[in-house]
RNA sequence: GCCGGCGUAGCUCAGUGGUAGAGCCCUCGAUUCGUAAUCGAGCGGUCACGGGUUCGAAUCCCGUCGCCGGCUCCA
């Protein structure tokens, strides 16, 4: 079975061609990539030159090279205007026909600083006095034009591509990334060696553009916002309903084979738990006010594992009965600042594929792995097929900042870390990046446009199990402190539905397409005929419509495939004297008639949920 | 939350101080048609919301809400 069709609008763009940053790793392309940076950081510096001549008053901050090209912060009087960066280009392009050359220079420390400070740039002075004693500061001079930078740079400015780069946007950026900073301008531009590269790059961005959830959301009729509601409030219309009910059923049914039970939790609960569980101590910027009722305070639940816990202690535990798997698609509300809401990727009320697991020591390291089995199950069936995993550890020089016993901080710590070695995933250590009330396992997806998203995350709980004195009743006979995980596969049904659309490009594949067939009568004379054809096909389990406007067939066509209905069945009167159907699909085009219940058959295994 | 931009019909967008427009969608009529748009008519707007300036505001000013690009933060 496979779960992504060969199919034009849904297949993954060619990435070879492009040049595409993300092609297959190795000592070769890391070269490539240096060589690539350098560039972008000249045309970054370059850029810097044009604004400060347009803009004498500009102050530097930093200009870095990215993932896809280059920005650079700069302190201005006024707010940039898309002609501004239309005159930035124009003034980079003389500065590139200048052909001027790129001269470091290595200061000593006071020269530099003095330099600087004449010169009125503040923030490359506070860049100055951070560095260590101990390293040597260098500046790239261009003309006029110097910079502090480390460096490397191109030789010449006329090295650089004058039809190979592009301003994007501008947008506001705080100095040093700080919130209690000044407030910046940053400009974003793309670079590239050759000017084709740089088409390729812009049409990966029109194709992202194109791919947009929001778009597409409002396109296919997949949900919507209102203002009347509220912001990031999603309102899943009958399509995206259905897909995401189709996730949920795949999902439940995968859960309940790998021996999860599921559970419900109400939505609000009393002031009191979320005392308990640490939450209104730790967690409250992100919680909604409370209502009161017959003078108790309730709180919106922004997470579900405290309803979990209750569950557990709602009875004594054996060490025999665990582990305990417990799932649950969790509707949480979580306050979210309002600049940051993104179409379904961040809202503020979300369902999670929540689950806790409650085990024994001797069970964490088979619990982890099989979540981990589970994720890439899950997510392999949707599609996707490039990960990247990170552990989250602790900082072993601050201990004292975690929740729980250090010894056993060391022991799950090892447990995760033997996991991944033994099955030979590459992952990265990050030091320090736990959180507070244990380490965690992060998996990273790529969607068909290579973007990555945060996905399923495996986290060791030390801080609630103690909180709610979480005990089962061992062997011995003594009450002993079990594990507590807590993971995410999907993450939230909104993030994920946002990320699969994109990754689809709206194309759903049969299994998930919202309706999977659409009966296409030739003229009025065939609707009834059409209508059979629905109700046969519905009888097999199909999700059908017909379209029976009095519209000319080529329209009809048009919106199936405007709609990325995988199947058209077109009937005139050829089919309904033959009683076939003749069958198009969405990117192969005509296939021809077939007999309904051929049609039925060759559609009937890639229309099954997997698993 | 912060910086900047934006908000006109369900959607995409014209309209810059003087009677609110187009295409698509939808409805109706004609048409009965063979694989990506048949023709015609009609319906549809508190110009996001509130306040102000003006003889007069979609247009200028202030505030609120929402959206977009980022920053910061996160499922």
């Amino acid at each position: 079975m496979e779960p992504r069709e060969a199919d034009g609008t849904s297949r993954p763009l060619d990435q070879g061609a492009g040049g595409s940053r993300l092609s297959p790793a190795g000592e070769e392309r890391e070269e490539e990539m240096a060589e690539l940076d350098t560039y972008r950081h000249s045309v970054a510096h370059v850029m810097a030159q044009a604004v400060k001549r347009l803009f004498p008053e500009a102050r530097l901050a930093i200009g870095p090279p990215i993932a896809d090209g280059f920005y650079y912060d700069f302190e201005l009087e006024r707010p940039l205007t898309p002609e501004d960066l239309e005159a930035i280009e124009a003034e980079m392009r003389s500065i590139i026909a200048e052909d001027l050359p790129i001269e470091r220079r290595v200061l000593p420390r006071a020269e530099a600083e003095e330099f600087f400070r004449r010169a009125g740039e503040r923030y490359k002075l506070e860049l100055i006095e951070e560095l260590p004693e101990d390293e040597e500061v260098s500046c790239y001079t261009q003309g006029e034009f110097t910079d502090l930078c480390a460096g490397p740079h191109l030789a010449r400015t006329g090295e650089i591509d004058p039809e190979a780069f592009k301003l994007l946007n501008v947008a506001g950026a705080y100095w040093r990334g700080d919130e209690r900073r000044e407030m910046l301008q940053r400009i974003y531009g793309t670079a590239f060696e050759t000017k084709e590269q740089l088409e390729a790059h812009l049409e990966r961005l029109e194709e992202a553009a194109r791919r947009d959830h929001r778009r597409l959301g409002r396109e296919l009729d997949l949900f919507s916002f209102s203002d009347e509601v509220g912001a990031g409030l999603v309102l899943w219309h009958p399509k995206g309903a259905t897909v995401r009910m189709l996730i949920e059923d795949f999902w439940r049914r995968v859960h309940l084979q790998r021996g999860y039970d599921i559970v419900y939790s109400p939505h609000i609960a009393r002031a009191g738990l979320w005392k308990t569980s640490g939450h209104l101590q730790w967690y409250r910027d992100s919680m909604y006010s409370g209502m009161n009722i017959d003078g108790v305070e309730y709180l919106v639940k922004p997470m579900n594992c405290p309803f979990h816990i209750l569950m557990y202690k709602s009875r004594t535990r054996s060490y025999r009965e665990l582990p305990l798997r417990w799932a649950e698609l969790g509707t949480v509300y979580r306050y979210e600042r309002s600049g940051v809401l993104h179409g379904l990727l961040r809202v503020r009320g979300f369902t999670q594929d929540d689950a806790h697991i409650f085990c024994r020591p001797d069970q964490l390291e088979a619990e982890i792995e099989g979540v981990i089995d589970l994720a890439l199950f899950l997510l392999k069936s949707f599609g996707f097929d490039r990960f990247e995993m990170e552990l989250s550890l602790s900082d072993p020089e601050n201990m004292d900042k975690y929740a729980g016993d250090p010894e056993r901080w060391r022991e799950a710590e090892a447990v995760l870390e033997a996991i991944l070695e033994r099955r030979g995933e590459t992952y990265k250590k990050a030091v320090g990046e736990a959180a507070f009330y244990g380490p965690k396992i992060d998996i990273k997806l790529f969607d068909a446009l290579d973007r990555g998203w945060q996905g399923p995350t495996i986290q060791f709980d030390f801080n609630l199990p103690e909180r709610f004195d979480l005990t089962y009743m061992g062997e011995d006979n003594l009450p002993h402190r079990p594990y507590m995980v807590h993971r995410t596969v999907l993450g939230a049904m909104e993030r994920f539905l946002g990320n699969l659309i994109e990754h689809y490009g709206g194309a759903f594949p049969m299994w998930l397409a919202p309706v999977q067939v659409k009966v296409l009568p030739v003229t009025e004379r065939n609707i009834a005929y059409a209508e059979k054809v629905q109700g046969r096909l519905r009888e097999a389990g199909l999700r059908v419509e017909v379209d029976a406007r009095d519209e000319k067939i080529g329209y009809k066509v048009r919106q199936a495939q405007l709609e990325k209905v995988p199947y058209m069945l077109v009937v005139g009167n050829r089919e309904e004297q033959a009683s076939t159907v003749a069958v198009r699909h969405r990117s192969q085009g005509d296939l021809g008639p077939r007999s309904l219940e051929d049609f039925l058959a060759s559609v009937s295994e890639e229309a099954r949920m997997p698993g």
